[in-house]
Parts: C-alpha cells; sequence; structure tokens
DNA sequence: TGCGTATATAAGCATATGATTATATGATAG
DNA sequence: CTATCATATAATCATATGCTTATATACGCA
C-alpha cells in the first residue's frame, strides 16, 4: 500500500466525513446556486447562529468554502478551486436542488441583497 | 422545502458519513474488485476482529454489502441492487485502487480462497 | 467616536462513534 | 456429537461531534 494511495483515502474520507452531516451537506447544495451570508443560514436551518458559524469554520478550514465580506454581510461561497471540487462537485450533483430554501426566504423577505 | 428533498438529503448524508470513515470507506473500494471475508479484512487493516465486524454490520444494516457463506467463511460482496448504488459508485471511482492491499495479502500466503 | 449589527470564538455538556475485551453463536470437520 | 474455527454481539470506555450559552471581535454608520 503506498503512501499517497493511503494520504488519499485518508483525505477522501476526510471530505465525506464532512459532508456526512445534513446540515453541511445541505449548505454546499445551496452554495452551488446561491452564495450565502450566516444569517441566512440561520434562518434557512433554524439553527442558532454559532452553530451554523460553526459548521461554515468546518467547511472553511477545509476549504471547500471561501468568505467574502459584502458590507455588512460576510458571504460564502464554493471555493471551485480546492484539489478536490470536482470530487465534490460529482457527489452534489446526484442531490435534488435546495433552491427551494431560498425561494422560501426570498418570500419572508429575509433575502439578503447588496449591490 | 418538500419533505422527499428533506428525505432524500437525508439519506445521502447518512451514507455520506458511513464512507466518512477511512475503514469503511477502503473496504467498499476494496470490495469493488474483490469479495472480502471478515479474517481477510483483519489482516487486511491490522485491527480486532470485532471491530471489522462492526465496520461490517453498519455497511450491511444500510444495505450497501451483502454476506454470502462459503465453507467456514462469510464473503461480504457490494451490493449492487441498492437504490443508491450509483451514487455510491459515482463516489468510488473516484478513488485511488486498493488492489494493492489484496495482492499483500496473497504475498503473505493470508488469501482466503475456496471453490 | 461610539453604538448597533453581523459574525466568530470559547466553554460546557449531552450524545455519537469507534475501539477494546469478553462472550455467544453457528457451521464444519473429525 | 463434539471440538474448533470464523464471525457476531455485548459491555465498556475514551474521544469526537454538534449543540447551547456567554462573550469577543470587527465592520458600518450616526
Amino acid at each position: 500500500m503506498s503512501k499517497t494511495v493511503t494520504t488519499d483515502m485518508q483525505r477522501a474520507s476526510q471530505l465525506l466525513k464532512l459532508l456526512g452531516d445534513q446540515t453541511r451537506l445541505t449548505m454546499m447544495k445551496l452554495l452551488q446556486s446561491h452564495d450565502c451570508c450566516v444569517c441566512e443560514f440561520v434562518e434557512i436551518f433554524k439553527m442558532s447562529q454559532p452553530a451554523i458559524s460553526q459548521h461554515l469554520r468546518k467547511l472553511r478550514d477545509i476549504g471547500l468554502v471561501k468568505e467574502t465580506r459584502k458590507g455588512k454581510w460576510i458571504f460564502y461561497s464554493i471555493n471551485e478551486d480546492h484539489d478536490d471540487y470536482p470530487f465534490i462537485q460529482g457527489i452534489l450533483e446526484h442531490l435534488p436542488g435546495q433552491d427551494g430554501l431560498v425561494t422560501e426566504l426570498e418570500a419572508q423577505g429575509l433575502r439578503i441583497c447588496c449591490e
């Protein structure tokens, strides 16, 4: 068993473990079509702000998402430059679209929009 | 958010969590090319027999693998009839082959072969 | 400058996970 | 029929995970 193969498997299982949480998985799927800020996620997942922050941190620590400040908000987006992005994308493609979550947010007038 | 979408995401994250363990992920990749019995896994992963059994149980409980008795041994194989097999397969395709593990086992004369 | 809002971090806690050891089951070979 | 080998399950334990509450940071704006 070569060292790099071990490393690759370790890396892959680490990525899969990150995606093996419904909140984070849904976040990633959502981010494929819409950048979102923290407070939007709080609304969407009906979860406390620190809980959301902590999920985002895990995704960010491993480089799957990146953050961009826009005015008062910090928007998160998918880091398509990640070495394993094709792998991630392959997984996300199999999942049902989560755009309904954003639509719902807009209907409530809670979508953050800053240009 | 429709109920089925939620269910699908829940199911997907559950599968990914299962694969988000290096031992189980490697088992699945291995099983794609070789059926293996419990004692082989014990050798390959240098792990206790109960530990291996428990990993296999998780994979079996969710239907990803199935077991077949052959003589004294119980061989595990991938359940290609699983509803989510295409999803799983898509993931495994991105991973480096683990055949070296079986080759190594054969070199040690530990490969179980029963016809 | 200082206040309010958005986000991050820290600490604590309950539950989940993965390993170990000990023991049970179950099929096979004598 | 019994002893043995392969595997499964149970009990236990240490660590990991994900949430909560409390607090810190950092930017935007009056």
